[in-house]
DNA sequence: AATATATTTCAATAATAATTGAAATATATG
DNA sequence: CATATATTTCAATTATTATTGAAATATATT
């Protein structure tokens, strides 16, 4: 196994642990770390035999990281293999999986929040103004993660900042 | 069942099914919210008989908690039981987990990109190329997302704009 | 130091999540 | 429109992760 061989191996092993710290399950990951050190993209045919899964299985992930915004598909006019290619700019990945976390979790949490607080309206107990109080705190930090999460999302912090910036700040911290 | 007890519930159960999206697993998000909605603390017995969790669950659960910065726990004097609170200030519970997310995921992610950028200095295949400039593409974004957390924990982004212009920011893009 | 009470650890077990593979559905070409 | 080739779905299986509980270790009082 040459070195190249190696490093890339240990780099599909690295995202698929990684990925289910990004809610990605590690097969899933393991794909996409195959189609992002492979810019010409793949079919599912040839993932399914570079990868050992089965051909389910490729289906099932390439299915959900079309969802994430982190692959793209396309049918090759002439042929009835479709084509997957990950999207290779790394911060429109990220752009992607925070887009797609904030829809799937931070937005039904304050909906459900909302919820409570009214459902605890009625009640008088000193329990019930406890929870309240509580909530109506959680809902306030939800809301900044969710402000955040936008902010981020509209390119707001790196823009204002730049990047370099922000690493000059990270740099200063390690002096 | 009360209104309020109700609620409770299911804030329980809501916060053990967001705990692993923090890398936090549902037991243990469990009991983080048992304590959150009880401001007094509680000690090892009590959590084990009000989650319907073993003894031994619940000092591993402690444990992790007490890793993650999220609770606090301290011996009454005179008492051989140790009692555990939760950090209440939710913003400081946030930061605590933003902070341990990255010293254990992102830290080692990068020291290992940048071992294999330096594995692939000595090959000279377009493969390693290709592989060399993705992997120098992925330190710049995970350089980009440390000093993002950096700038996080110091309270870089929310105070500079402060929380108010964030939720502003957040507001205009609804309509 | 002995005893009673608490806590932690870890191998065994239970619960959960991921994967397979065969059947059903869809798509392109002659 | 029939056939060959691809893709998707989903119940059954396998692998992973969380939980238990009993034994070992630690702590406080007399």
């Amino acid at each position: 196994m040459t070195t190249t061989e190696e490093v890339r191996e240990r780099f599909l092993s690295l995202w698929s642990r990684l990925g289910p710290m990004w809610g990605i399950p590690p097969s899933t990951a393991r794909l996409h770390a195959l189609l992002l050190a492979r810019p010409e993209g793949a079919d599912a045919e040839t993932l399914s035999a570079e990868l050992e899964l089965s051909r389910g299985a490729v289906s099932m992930a390439c299915k959900e990281l079309l969802d994430w915004g982190l692959v793209t598909s396309s049918r090759p006019t002439g042929s009835r293999r479709v084509v997957f290619v990950a999207e290779s700019d790394l911060e429109r990945a990220i752009v992607s999986i925070v887009r797609t976390r904030k829809r799937k979790e931070w937005d039904p949490l304050l909906a459900e929040v909302r919820d409570w607080r009214m459902q605890l309206e009625n009640e008088s107990s000193p329990e019930a103004r406890r929870l309240q109080k509580f909530f109506g705190d959680l809902e306030g930090v939800v809301g900044m993660v969710e402000a955040t999460a936008r902010a981020f999302l509209d390119g707001f912090v790196i823009r204002r900042f730049g990047l370099k910036s922000l690493l000059r700040a990270a740099r200063r911290k390690e002096d």
